[in-house]
DNA sequence: GGCGCGTTCTACCAATTGGTAGGCAGAAGT
DNA sequence: ACTTCTGCCTACCAATTGGTAGAACGCGCC
């Protein structure tokens, strides 16, 4: 793998776990046996890298959910919710950090966070069209389809990633736990959605 | 005001907004027309005023909450749903910064989680309780309560803090668009819990 | 007046921050 | 053989980081 490569996924898994202010290019540096004035031969900055790493992380994101949902009936909402909640839980399972970066970029105040949507505005477009003809058939709960989208991201993405939160609750984040807590909001989501 | 309270009011509404580690003492300072020095006599450490400022947010956080759902049937949970939502929609205008600090605290490997649900564990079992109650006797859709509350409160502070993918839904963040996005998310709430 | 106490200050500090300048080895082209 | 380009390096740098030591200030109390 090239080092670029190399840099883009440990830069991705630093920014998603200790967030970019908490991470030094040193320190990123020393994790690749490098010296930081590799990594700035690569990047122009350390702003420009994390531009990269959320580019990265969005194509991987698209990806991963491609790859399922693409399969299924673009128009059957309650499967895309499916599938999209399948991959989000597998992603909390085996790139956490994914979901932190995109957490991260996400934060009120980002500068990243117009990249971020530029890269996903594809698939808000397509869901945001699916929805609004689920709803005037009838086929799903609600009446303003940009928000139902809303709400149902930020369900699925709180309960998959707000591990503090659950472990308050006095739920230890685990692979049985994770399951209960998937098969939950699919009821949730389900009741929610269906007619 | 004293200047202890000063700091700790400065320090929530910038480790708020632009995170702790965004947040050095030196710019605190300025902000404050002190020295930093004069920060670290108030408290021992950077590390020690973030405690403070995440014991300040949740005892601020819940003096606001129970100002309003105090007054209402503890177990009436559509009451209790409304109410919750009614706080932190107003929290969302008036205390960005307020919600901000809670997210911060609760990002996932957070040292001060502990400490923030330490002081929400009170609230936790009541509204457990709560669900409970309703869930046995049929007035709420669900099977687990511990979880379904995990559900309400990934919804509720997503739909009020992610501003920025609501951006990246064509949807700038107004007092207007604010009131629909509760409206929608009430609705949303309403279908998935009353039966 | 003098004392102690709480508070804020100046003066430092070592370590770390992101970033620049430029050298050096090796591969590739000519 | 010569240059050129790529990729990584050493050597710096000024600014900033969190934190320590200790002086000076103003206050009420005796």
């Amino acid at each position: 793998m090239s080092t670029r490569q190399r840099i883009l996924d440990t830069a991705l898994e630093s920014f998603g776990t200790t967030g970019v202010d908490g991470t030094s290019l040193d320190a990123l540096a020393r994790e690749l046996g490098l010296r930081k004035q590799s990594i700035l031969y690569h990047f122009r900055s350390k702003n420009a890298l994390f531009q990269a790493v959320v580019d990265e992380a969005a194509s991987e994101f698209i990806y991963e959910l491609d790859e399922v949902t693409s399969v299924l009936d673009p128009l059957d909402v309650w499967a895309q919710v499916e599938g999209t909640v399948r991959v989000v839980f597998r992603l909390a399972v085996q790139r956490p950090a994914l979901l932190g970066l995109l957490r991260e970029a996400s934060r009120p105040g980002s500068m990243v966070a117009v990249q971020l949507s530029s890269r996903l505005s594809g698939h808000i477009d397509a869901a945001q069209h699916a929805l609004e003809i689920a709803l005037a058939e009838g086929r799903v709960l609600g009446d303003n389809a940009r928000l139902l989208l809303f709400s149902l991201y930020s369900t699925i993405m709180g309960v998959a990633t707000e591990v503090e939160v659950l472990r308050a609750m006095g739920i230890e984040p685990s692979l049985r736990t994770l399951a209960e807590r998937r098969q939950e909001l699919l009821r949730f989501l389900k009741v929610a959605l269906v007619p």
